[in-house]
DNA sequence: CTGAAAGCGCTTACAG
DNA sequence: CTGAAAGCGCTTACAG
């Protein structure tokens, strides 16, 4: 069976390809009468406009464009769930890019501008600051709307849904403190990611206003190797505190503190910045800053919406809120 | 800055739009001093063919289409994972499409066929089977070359990639056994999944062929809940082996056994039949069935661009191997 | 309110 | 090997 053309829809209601075009997009100038013949054998037929050749007649492909750097990290496939649920509320279709750690950023950006896509929703947090403006720089120069969901970048007033990463990390560890705890580290990352950043500089804040020294511990994502990590550390470093950048990192460092003979909380607290469902399968439950990923993909749509169609945006940066939720490692 | 386009580039070269095209696309058909020429200012103008309007002229979008249920499983994304990696080394952007529980299928395939992508990779693995034969005959009538991805569908030959779950679940159900455990649940979803059923068999297979008493166990794949459910069947069931069909719901059944005296594995063991990250989170960390989602996803648009290139394909149901993954919890 | 026509930016037979 | 022309399936001023 072949597809259905406009052609097919209008020979057989008996108008023109101009007026099916119009009941489709302009439904108010034409007569109720032919309108609803033409809506009718629409119906019969089964028939969807071809999203390829509308969008090459109207440069508007009802497509948006992810931008991420690996998908299977738990906090992207959230913002991709928030993001594709709202996409789909406003009949945007979504196309996903991925810019890996050796793609040639200014070719793939190209490419990405090449697929036409209505607005792009920037997701990739590994960037230095010099390649972000690159990015930046190719999606102004092609006029694409874009959003950066959970990516922080300090250059021009670029729209972006965040959340206040510093603050929540600062008021988390103020929290340590006031518990009398004296060796409180952060546990990141050892790739650089912007949203850790905030985090660092929440935590060094609160500890040099207490007059600690922060402790920065990196290590790797993979649980197999930071579990390692956290063994030697343990041998050879006092702590009776630990803010994590990943829920599963934190679940890690329990397992490894238990292991070692350590009570959760008691010689040492742990708490993760994200929550996650790896914060509810560790045992003792992990304490969380709960950060709403999920929130944010969905807000970063709905606001990139209002770009793609000239809306009035109040609001070019948005700031989301995010809670504590106590649970038993700390 | 508006985008470069094929006439800017024939222009800059003294060439026609013709030429050009060829150069991009039948390089060989094109003499060699005039094909550098126009490469030469392709690259100064930084040319990328539009691609709504190659996908147009051509009939080929060179863009695959991904059918899900939900994105956020961890599941699922590592599947998202494994097809983006392959499909990027293609070429094929990748565009992803939701059906939920309540949305329209007849409906939702027009608005996917209408998108006019080359390909389909179906994931959606929670339909019940007169939907798939109605999703099934709408792309098989709309002539998109589709392959099920971790989908079972024994309806017509339609190309698949799966891992034999029955015969995993049989082989590992054995192993119990063989152990002298006697009461072996299977615990399962309460949603019906082609891929869950499938272990369902394979697990009963093995207990009945033992004079053993298959004993399923349905609960949510939400944490909260099922932790509440497991608290529940401990108190009222006899249970020496847990085999559960999620990682997440091993782990969780691990977390209210240890809370409730039993020691794992010496009085209950459980394994997972994913080996996703839970598994080495858990304490003690989880034995697998290891089922290579990441592969499922990479094989099936590897296979997928054979048929969209209408190469020969020697083996339209592929079955990926598995292995066992020892660790603490058996 | 409706239709004829131009055009979106490409690809691809068809001539030469 | 190269160019002129038709066409992909739509949208959208422009007339009437």
């Amino acid at each position: 069976m072949a597809n259905t053309t406009i052609y097919d829809v209008a020979g057989k209601a008996g108008v023109s390809l101009a007026t099916v075009s119009r009941v489709m997009n302009n439904p108010e100038k034409v007569n109720a009468e032919t309108r609803d013949r033409v809506l009718k054998v629409i119906k019969e037929l089964g028939y969807r406009p071809n999203a390829i050749a509308r969008g090459l007649a109207s440069r508007k492909t009802t497509t948006i464009g992810i931008i991420m750097a690996d998908i299977s990290r738990a906090s992207t496939s959230q913002l991709l769930t928030g993001i594709v649920d709202i996409a789909k509320k406003y009949d945007y279709a979504v196309k996903i890019f991925t810019i890996g750690e050796n793609d040639d950023i200014r070719e793939s950006m190209r490419v990405i501008i090449a697929e036409q896509v209505d607005g792009i929703l920037f997701l990739n947090d590994e960037l230095v600051h010099d390649d972000m403006d690159l990015v930046i720089g190719q999606i102004q120069d092609a006029q694409i709307p874009v959003v950066l969901c959970n990516v922080f970048y300090d250059g021009t007033n670029i729209p972006s849904v965040n959340i206040d990463y510093e603050k929540a990390t600062y008021e988390i560890t103020k929290e340590f403190i006031s518990e009398g705890r004296k060796n409180v580290y952060l546990v990141s990352t050892v790739r650089r990611y912007s949203v850790n950043n905030h985090k660092l500089i929440g935590y060094t804040r609160a500890m040099e206003e207490a007059g600690l020294e922060p402790m920065v511990f990196r290590t790797s994502g993979d649980v197999q190797i930071n579990s390692l990590h956290f063994e030697e550390f343990l041998k050879t470093k006092k702590v009776d505190g630990v803010i994590a950048v990943r829920d599963s990192i934190a679940v890690s460092f329990i397992n490894m503190a238990i292991k070692n003979g350590l009570r959760v909380p008691e010689d040492v607290a742990v708490v993760g910045l994200q929550n996650t469902k790896y914060a509810i399968l560790s045992r003792p439950t992990l304490t969380c800053v709960d950060t709403p990923v999920y929130d944010i993909g969905a807000v970063s749509m709905r606001l990139l919406t209002k770009y793609m169609k000239n809306e009035e945006v109040s609001e070019a940066r948005v700031v989301l809120p995010y809670r504590i939720v106590k649970r038993e490692s700390k």
